[in-house]
This record gives structure tokens, C-alpha cells and sequence, in this order.
DNA sequence: GTCTATAATAGGATAGAC
DNA sequence: GTCTATCCTATTATAGAC
């Protein structure tokens, strides 16, 4: 019985960035085989569902990430203005300043979105909502903080597609940097 | 020698739906084949160059439905508050009001991102630079134009994502009405 | 310009040894 | 828990008739 070569954690790691990179569909068996150096049969023995059970698995440790550095971020113990910087100081390391794609949105196309959709769904909704509370509880109130909170999300994976598409982060990073902007001057204006 | 069975632009504008809707690794010539009732053989007279003809055949188009509707839409010499609402027009109506994805953002993930790179980032520059070209023309600083502009294309890639992700194309429909009521408060703001 | 038939390969998945 | 070997189906692509 050989030991195990990675654990668990790092193996989904790996195939999430597989994903993330080049889709849902544009991923086969081979490839991870590749990235793990796993022959197909121990990846069976991880994921007895096959590769469907490889999306469960990623969207399953993007929904942690998600919880822990996003939604953990937003309800801090700390000042509002400093959730948010630690918000997006973790979406800046999470998508490498630019140059990495999500995995939602890799996940909304193709036979993925069939599968998946409810987690997809339910990730975006819980991102929207945590910022939504945060704001709200900060004083802005509630249709802005709807606004400014969905705003937010649709800037993170409209600049990851832009940036994407014309090989350059700093679509990304503009964005990013003037949301953050935006979001403060709306917790200022709040505390009045 | 039977008759072609549909002109050529119909044919690729259904081999545009599909790409769009479900991504370029999702979609098989079987799907194809079904999809506009032509057996393998048939495509590959059409599109010599097989699968990867198709793609280049669908970006060509998208670029020219891009072109006229959207360049045309924002250099037609008409007021810049009409101009930018003919592209907004143009926009809900390609993008069925948030119901339809966007060959752009389906083409960036995958093989496609390999095969159609220069051809993607052409596109997105293009409608970027015509915008800014409409704004600065209508007395909008250079800077302040290239932040709306780049915002604007952001926020439709971005809400289209999320609009498929969560099921709900209202935030589409409310992000591009916030956008088009930025565009054109900044237009009245550079009339004076 | 379209068809049927077929080749060649790649894909997902399983069996059974160690 | 990993491997080698194998199976079956789907997929891309081509040949040749009409």
C-alpha cells in the first residue's frame, strides 16, 4: 500500500487551479493526471464520482476560501473601513493581481453550468450578502448597500474577463483600486 | 448537387449561439451537426479548418456585429446622448437582457484562449476605444473617458457572469441602467 | 453542397494486481 | 493508495458516392 503522495487539500488545490485556468470542459483526465502525477485509477479512489466529483470537490474548497477569507473579512471584529482592505487585500491574492480567473466564473459555462449551478449560485449570493450586512451594519443603508455590494462583484469578474482578454492585470487592478475608493466613501459618508 | 441549405451568415451566427452558451471545449461537431441539420462532412466543407474554422468564423462575426452596431452606434453623427443610447440598445438586445451570455467572455477560457487570443483582445480594445473616442469627442477629459469607458465593458462582462451564475438577469438589467446613467451625467458635466 | 461510411484518436470509466 | 491494462463511447477528421 503506497502512501499517500499529497494531501487531500493540496490535491483539490491543484485540479481548482486546472479549472480555473482552462474550464470545466477543457479539462480531461490526462491533464490532472499530469498535474497530480495520479494515475487515473487513484483519482477514481479520491473521487469515486470521476470528474463530476472533481467539480464537487473544487467548488466545495472555493466555498471555503469564500467563507473564510471573504465572509470572515467582512464580519471581523474590526472597523468596517479596515474589513473591507482585508476583503480585498484576499481578492488580490486570490486572482494573482489579474492574471488568474475565477473559478466561478470558469464554472458558469459549459456542462458545469448544468451541474453546478446551485453552488455557483449560492457562492455569488453569500459574497453579495456578506457585504450587504457589512455595509448595512456600517449605516449605509440598505438599497445603496444592495448597489454598491453587487457593483463590487460584477467589477471583480468583469475585469478578471477584460484582463483576460486583453492580457493586461491592470484592467483588473484600476478596477479593484476604485472600487475600494468608492466603497470607503460610502462608509464615510455613513458615519455622519 | 443539392442546394445549400441556409446562407452562410446564418449558419454562423447558430454556431455563434452555440459557443456563446455553452463554450468552445463544450460544444462537439455532433452538437453542431444537430444544431443546423448538416452532417460532419457538410461542416467541414464549410470550415475546412474544422472546429477551429468555426471559431475564427463566429469571432469574424461577432467582430462585424460589434463594428456596426456598436462603433457605428457610438460615431453616427447624431447628439452623444443619442449615440450612447443607440449602444445601450444594442447591448439589451444582443445580450437578451442578461439572458445571454457573451461570445467574448466564452472565447477567453479553454483551447480558445490559445486559438483566439490577438482576435479577443482586438475586441475588447476596439469597443473600449471607441467609447473613449465618443466621450472625449463630447469634451469628457481623456483620463475620466478611459475610467468610464473601461467600466462600462467591465460591467457588462461582469453582470452577464453573475446574472448566468445567480439565475437572475435583473442584475444586468440594473447594472447597465446605473452605467448608462453614469455615462451620461458625465456627458451633461463636460457640455458646460 | 450534402450524404453514408469509416478511420484514428482521445475521452471517461472500470477491473484487478500489489 | 497506487499501478497497469483494458473497455466503451464520443470525438475529430477523411474518403468517396451522388
Amino acid at each position: 500500500m503506497p502512501a499517500p503522495i499529497m494531501s487531500r487539500e493540496e490535491l483539490v488545490a491543484r485540479l481548482l487551479e486546472l479549472f480555473r485556468e482552462r474550464g470545466y470542459d477543457g479539462i480531461a483526465l490526462s491533464d490532472v493526471s499530469a498535474a497530480t502525477s495520479l494515475g487515473k485509477s487513484s483519482l477514481y479512489h479520491h473521487f469515486p464520482g470521476g470528474k463530476q466529483d472533481m467539480g464537487a470537490a473544487v467548488l466545495e474548497q472555493a466555498g471555503a476560501w469564500l467563507e473564510r477569507d471573504i465572509v470572515g473579512a467582512l464580519s471581523a471584529d474590526r472597523p468596517p473601513a479596515r474589513r473591507l482592505d482585508a476583503m480585498f487585500a484576499a481578492l488580490r491574492a486570490f486572482y494573482g493581481g489579474g492574471t488568474r480567473p475565477c473559478i466561478l466564473a470558469a464554472l458558469v459555462t459549459g456542462s458545469a453550468h448544468e451541474l453546478f449551478q446551485p453552488a455557483l449560485g449560492g457562492a455569488f449570493r453569500t459574497w453579495i450578502q456578506a457585504l450587504v450586512a457589512m455595509l448595512t451594519e456600517a449605516g449605509v443603508q440598505a438599497a445603496a448597500a444592495r448597489e454598491l455590494a453587487q457593483d463590487l462583484v460584477v467589477a471583480v469578474q468583469g475585469s478578471l474577463i477584460v484582463a483576460r482578454g486583453t492580457q493586461d492585470p491592470d484592467v483588473f487592478r484600476d478596477t479593484l483600486r476604485r472600487q475600494q475608493a468608492r466603497l470607503k466613501a460610502a462608509l464615510d459618508a455613513a458615519q455622519r
